[in-house]
DNA sequence: GTAAATACACCCAAATTGGGTGAGATTCAG
DNA sequence: CTGAATCTCACCCAATTTGGGTGTATTTAC
């Protein structure tokens, strides 16, 4: 497949360095397959103009002038579902990243990144693809993992589970085929070694280290 | 960096397709940096021995005869957790992806690669990524997305997220700075647009359409 | 064979939940 | 500017849920 010979992919930036920006517009205007429709030193402006501009691909900064990157992914998705975001920032703080993808951002590029990433990363996510730096895909993915140190048994482990979907005690012993008293033991034992002395707080507890 | 120069990287396969795995520990064998310490065609066989093996990392399928990939992966990481695993399969299916990230895998590729991105994306995990196939990238980055045309207000989202993580309605008058009745008001209103009548069932129908 | 895990029983009081109805204030789009 | 949606609070009621206590029996794993 090969962008040279059909339509350019229209890129939009939002980037408030003056000297990152206008360097990412050369880049890409480098090549034949894109074309860098607009570029922005801020979200409020892009924001008026996404639905004119059409952009295939935005290229958006986080820490920015007035509103900040997050939003401005929300916003864009709410009035421009069409376009695909990618995230070029400098911060690989854990918390940044999964609010930006929460928010809808299809990519997250850090700005150590030698030049020639960003051309493969809009490639990548006109493919179907979600180009991530390394660090930030080991940061997604180690986002699913479970603690294998976990203090509960799996049958408790299980009725936490249930319990976390909001799933009365009836229901869980209807779910798992035992008594709705078999629960309440599993869940008293479940508080004993959480340390908890209720449902919110195992809860909470079990996210934080990953438990279920 | 170059692995040539340095100790070669410990790779075991756990692959029942005889041509498969035979091809896979040829190609990574030619390669000075790799060495293919072990080849199992099942994960019993690879868990008796990985202790004696210590891959650094370990080349595993979903589909095996015996315990499944997804199984093998768990309990690797419980007995050896140095190990990166790297689930290399046919299968593009959303839960099963899912399930192998939380059981431990730290990549995740689609056997239609080209054998070259199998000897990049075990240099990838060794140096902090997580490899992934295109799609499979896409998937997960996905999976973080809320769903943009949500029924409910974001007051309301913010309730129900709350009532997600096992809160009462009480803690949640507390944690927002409104009355009890309010909470139970928006409670109403969530119940009512989501067509339910229960915690459970709102917070089922909600993950499920990635309202929260 | 001992410890952990799993399963079940009964007591009790406080808290939570779901449903109904109504209503004032604010915000936002047509 | 107006009407719809949102956000806020109030009071009625009954059934269910929850957390804590204590005790027991069977199975599983090391």
């Amino acid at each position: 497949m090969s962008y040279q010979n059909t339509n350019p992919i229209k890129i939009s930036l939002v980037e408030d360095d003056n000297i990152i920006r206008e360097g990412f517009v050369m880049l890409l205007n480098e090549n034949q397959g894109f074309r860098v429709v607009s570029a922005y030193n801020n979200c409020e402006d892009f924001l008026r103009n996404v639905q004119t501009d059409k952009p295939n691909v935005v290229l958006m900064d986080i820490e920015l002038p007035g509103m900040n990157g997050i939003e401005g992914i929300e916003r864009t998705k709410k009035i421009y579902p069409h376009a695909q975001i990618i995230v070029v920032t400098v911060y690989e703080n854990d918390d940044l990243v999964f609010k930006a993808l929460c928010a809808g951002a299809g990519g997250y590029l850090t700005k150590n990144m030698p030049s020639q990433r960003l051309i493969e990363a809009i490639r990548e996510i006109m493919g179907g693809g979600a180009p991530m730096s390394t660090n930030i895909a080991r940061l997604v993915v180690a986002s699913f993992q479970k603690n294998h140190n976990s203090p509960l048994s799996s049958r408790e482990t299980e009725v936490l589970e249930l319990l976390s979907r909001g799933k009365s005690y009836t229901n869980i012993a209807e779910g798992l085929f035992i008594d709705k008293e078999t629960v309440r033991t599993h869940i008293k034992n479940i508080y004993w070694k959480l340390e908890v002395h209720s449902k919110a707080e195992a809860i909470e507890k079990a996210m934080k280290e990953k438990l279920i």
